[in-house]
DNA sequence: ATGTAAAGTGAGTAATCACTCACAATTTGA
DNA sequence: TCAAATTGTGAGTGATTACTCACTTTACAT
């Protein structure tokens, strides 16, 4: 119960953006529960309002429609995801950094990511479904993911693979590479069974530990 | 258009369950189109109707609800999915055969089924959206991967492990790190990216090269 | 205290929804 | 050939939907 003035602080960060009235609150609280209980398609204004403790009008009032609701809370998220890589830095710190330390800043990473979205695990489940039938969220996608994040990736990659430490794939190939068993360990940890008695420590360092033994050159056969 | 026909005997596959009548068929065929276009909840049955050149009430007809016509669809597609891991063979091939030429049996077992998903592409958009939201297809899902699919890699990497070829990750994690970038290829290559110039083989390849040597012992780093 | 703008309300509305049913057309079996 | 069973039809129905609007309440500056 408590957490969630934080997550609301994430969506709609108080540096920017108007302030929110209280109703107004309850109306993205109780709306981010619904959709990710129901999703979008099955959701209704009225259960939204009733479980805000508002009038229906009073969604209508602050958000044009439905859509522009879920607008207001995807794209915020998105956003807040994207911060760290937007950080000069990123790049940087991964090829100035010896390769046996380039595990331990990339588990860095991923934990801070990690908690992120632990802290907004229904946004997570959202956005998943959502995405495919949405252009809007779509657009929001390939302005941060596409364009900041995956070409920090890319820059990274390049300076790896002129070290000679990984695998020549593609850079396409290589981040899905990266990002899949990330993704699929969100997923069965967050959506799938959040209800496990999970060690996210472990499962992240195994999950780096993955990533990187499966991109490093050789491993036995030392053909090419 | 032609594939299809296919993809309607993998639905319903001929040996087994009553034939199906043309507008049975056609209703089918429509289905799929309009539940993977705008998703299950946003589709109705109108559209599903005229689209398939039939009268709403013929949908009913054969299908008692809107979800039973769902899970008409999603059923047989996922038993299809696994029916190659119900062969006895499977355990036995993998830890049968020498650790130099299991990636290429695993590159073996993942093209085929590689090949089943694409010529049901929408099927895959359906089952990853909707097994979220109903129980049914959650239950289906439990029978056929977790109970049938999960417990032949489990099998095999308790063998893979004695060989002592492998990191000793608790099985479910391994079995994560198997389909995660499985299945992120998939999503990428027929949801995110269909238009792409895709050279399968070779994407396959370096998955299955990805996987081998990010579950393989050492390379570097013999610390334990 | 008072005027004004913003926030909040909930009954009302037209559209759409999944589903029904009485009936028509077609297929089947003997 | 003909009756019975199966398959197909589409107008009709009650429920639900997103959204509107005339109105009330609250917040706030002077």
């Amino acid at each position: 119960m408590k957490e969630f003035e934080e997550m609301l602080h994430t969506l709609h960060p108080p540096s920017e953006e108007k302030k929110l009235t209280p109703k107004q609150e309850q109306i993205l609280k109780a709306a981010v529960e619904v959709f990710a209980e129901k999703g979008y398609a099955s959701s209704s204004t009225s259960e939204i309002a009733s479980r805000a403790n508002v009038a229906e009008g009073t969604i209508f009032r602050h958000y044009k429609t439905k859509k522009d609701l879920l607008i207001a809370i995807v794209k915020p998220f998105m956003r807040g995801f994207a911060v760290p890589f937007f950080a000069a830095r990123f790049v940087q710190d991964v090829f100035d950094v010896p390769p046996e330390k380039l595990e331990d800043l990339l588990k860095t990473l991923i934990k801070n990511r990690f908690e992120f979205v632990k802290e907004n695990a229904p946004l997570l489940k959202i956005v998943l479904q959502e995405l495919a039938f949405h252009s809007e969220l779509k657009d929001q996608f390939q302005e941060v993911f596409i364009q900041e994040i995956f070409p920090k990736f890319e820059e990274a990659i390049y300076h790896l693979k002129e070290k000679g430490a990984v695998v020549d794939f593609p850079n396409p190939t290589m981040i899905r590479m990266i990002m899949s068993p990330i993704i699929g360990f969100l997923v069965t940890r967050f959506l799938i069974a959040p209800d496990l008695p999970w060690d996210d420590e472990k499962e992240l360092d195994q999950t780096v530990h993955f990533i990187m033994h499966g991109l490093s050159k050789g491993t036995g056969s030392s053909s090419d």
